[in-house]
RNA sequence: GGCUCCGUAGCCAAGUGGCUAAGGCAGCGGAUUGCAAAUCCGCCAUCGUCGGUUCGACUCCGACCGGAGCCUCCA
């Protein structure tokens, strides 16, 4: 295979000769090519957390999507800049500051720590920017100066709030009219022009950490972080943006209405959501979704009507977020292997929700032992380590491909169409899967185990490097499993089962068969299984 | 009440206006094995319900039932 560039393709991926990848937007409900603000460059921001707590499964979906995305864009060649926020400064920081008797800087550089550990553990490693809010608050100053010289925004008595009865097409992200919002309640709601405006500047209270501005001291709104600093750092109009499926109301409405009024252009042409993250089994305490003016505000009548249903609700998959308390991250990690983690994420297409829980990790972990029980036999047929052969990073093809068979290559072509359709990993999984069965039936039927032949090693050895390449554009099997647990005994052990082993097969070949399974049993029973393959006997640990 | 999305085999989960409706887990049958394990082969769905459009729909439209998200902080 050559390319897979499909003739009249998109302008600027065709100009530079790149592949046609289509890309779902939410602000236009449906794939469009993949055309860029720069011809071959990519510019993508994500929304990164507010780190007040320690991160949870939730916050990682994001990030494994769009890494996932990124190594598919860099692997197809386009070179693509990816920004990450950290929300490092919040209302919610500060109460969980003063909580744990800290300051706000101090528990989010401990919270971000956290979480660029969790990231890490997951294989994100393509973001280029992690800008915090307090790192810009003199652009964020700027981007709101604008905003009021423009006449979008009004200073009130210390904050400033952006007005949306002057953004003629506000809500056009999530289809709804200004009269639907109802914005943020309580004491700034006096303040403000209308409910929906909201805040891009809050005073700060006595106490509050605060920065000085035109307005005086204060800090930030939620939303204009991410337009100043994705302005800065991406341009006014740059390629995709992403986010959680929640942020999408109010969060990137406010942000392209803050963006689009000061810079009149659009401010990313792609807004990608990723679906979120359910608790599978029905475990999960369900806070409750609650029906409008259901807070006391009114005295709730007919519109409430549904507590029979809402009982029945909290039996079902529930969103996983703070109300449901989610675990942090960390104390996942200590129960499952983050490549298994990884694996469940991309699993399911990105925009769909994800149900979470110990069965599908459970799954996952099991699925991922066929993987590399292939990597096990590739080794010992060849000598050569899955992990350790080239990767290639471009998909422009090469001899290695062709060499590999035309089941690969095929398998090769599906995969690769199935991430250009909107990065549809979950066909790309599938792929994954056919191709194991495609290597071990090449294993089986050339009896590579028995006597290899030079030329069966070497096409085994091409059809491992394409699944290299294919499992390296997800960023799974990068590296290979942690070592088993084995207290410094290795040595020891291996000798002790070298043994164990001969005697059993002198056993086996007397058609001693009481011995070799009373062998087998017990050392099953202490946590070792054995298998009789074709090329001799080895074992395996299995807590 | 408003705005989105979803409902595919025992479970998870892709997908399409008409060819055999991916893949995984579980299950069943077979090959292989002394027996296992692993591996391979085969089997296992008419696509929530009811209407409509169409030569033809699981895929388009409508209604209904069920579920999720958002409308207030949330990845």
């Amino acid at each position: 295979m050559t390319t897979a560039t499909t003739p009249g393709a998109n302008a600027a991926g065709a100009a530079a000769g790149l592949p046609a990848i289509e890309v779902y937007s939410t602000l236009t409900k449906k794939k469009a090519p993949l055309v860029t603000v720069r011809p071959g460059h990519v510019g993508m921001y994500l929304c990164g957390p507010t780190v007040y707590k320690p991160s949870h499964i939730g916050h990682m979906v994001g990030p494994v999507i769009f890494d996932t995305v990124k190594r598919h864009l860099g692997y197809s060649g386009w070179q693509v800049t990816w920004v990450v926020n950290i929300t490092d400064v919040d209302d919610k920081i500060i109460a969980e500051s003063a909580a744990r008797g800290t300051t706000m800087a101090r528990l989010a550089e401990e919270m971000t720590a956290d979480y660029l550990a969790n990231l890490a553990s997951l294989g994100v490693a393509g973001i280029d920017h992690m800008p915090k809010a307090t790192e810009h608050i003199g652009t964020i100053i700027a981007f709101i100066e604008g905003l009021i010289a423009k006449g979008c925004a009004y200073a009130s008595d210390g904050d400033v709030y952006f007005d949306v009865t002057q953004d003629a097409d506000y809500g056009k992200l999530t289809n709804r009219s200004v009269e639907q919002t109802q914005g943020e309640g309580g004491s700034t709601a006096e303040r403000k022009r209308s409910a929906a405006d909201f805040a891009l500047w809050k005073k700060a209270k006595p106490g509050e950490p605060a920065w000085d501005s035109p307005w005086g001291p204060g800090r930030p709104g939620w939303h204009i972080e991410c337009s100043a600093m994705s302005k800065a750092l991406l341009g006014p109009h740059f390629d995709i943006h992403g986010g959680g499926l929640d942020l999408v109301f109010p969060h990137h409405e406010n942000e392209i209405a803050q963006s689009e009024s000061l810079h009149d252009c659009p401010m990313a042409t792609f807004w990608m959501h990723n679906g979120l993250m359910q608790a599978a089994g029905g475990a999960a305490g369900k806070v409750g979704g609650r029906p409008r003016g259901a807070d006391g505000t009114s005295g709730g009548g007919a519109a409430a009507g549904g507590d029979a249903a809402a009982d029945v609700a909290a039996q079902t998959a529930a969103k996983i977020s703070k109300s449901t308390g989610a675990e942090p991250f960390r104390n996942l990690l200590a129960r499952h292997r983050p490549e298994a983690i990884r694996f469940l994420l991309l699993s399911t297409h990105y925009r769909s929700p994800i149900a979470f829980g110990e069965e599908p990790l459970g799954e996952c972990a099991r699925a991922m032992e066929a993987f590399e029980r292939l990597f096990a036999r590739f080794q010992r047929i060849t000598g050569r380590s899955f992990h350790a052969l080239p990767s290639r990073d471009r998909r422009a093809g090469d001899a290695a491909v062709a060499a590999a068979g035309g089941d690969v290559v095929a398998l090769r072509a599906k995969f690769l169409a199935a991430m250009d359709d909107d990065f549809n990993t979950a066909i790309a999984m599938a792929t994954l899967f056919d191709f194991v069965r495609v290597a071990n039936k090449f294993i089986d039927s050339s009896a590579l185990e028995k006597q290899p032949a030079p030329a069966d090693v070497a096409t085994l050895t091409a059809v491992m490097e394409v699944f290299r390449e294919l499992t390296a554009v997800l960023g799974l099997f990068l590296v290979a499993p942690a070592a088993q647990p084995t207290a410094g005994d290795d040595d020891l052990v291996a000798k002790l089962m070298e043994l164990v082993i001969e005697i059993r097969a002198n056993a086996r070949k007397a058609k001693d068969f009481a011995t070799a399974d009373l062998v087998r049993t017990k050392l099953t029973a202490a946590g070792i299984l054995l298998e009789d393959r074709a090329d001799g006997t080895g074992w395996v640990r299995k807590a």
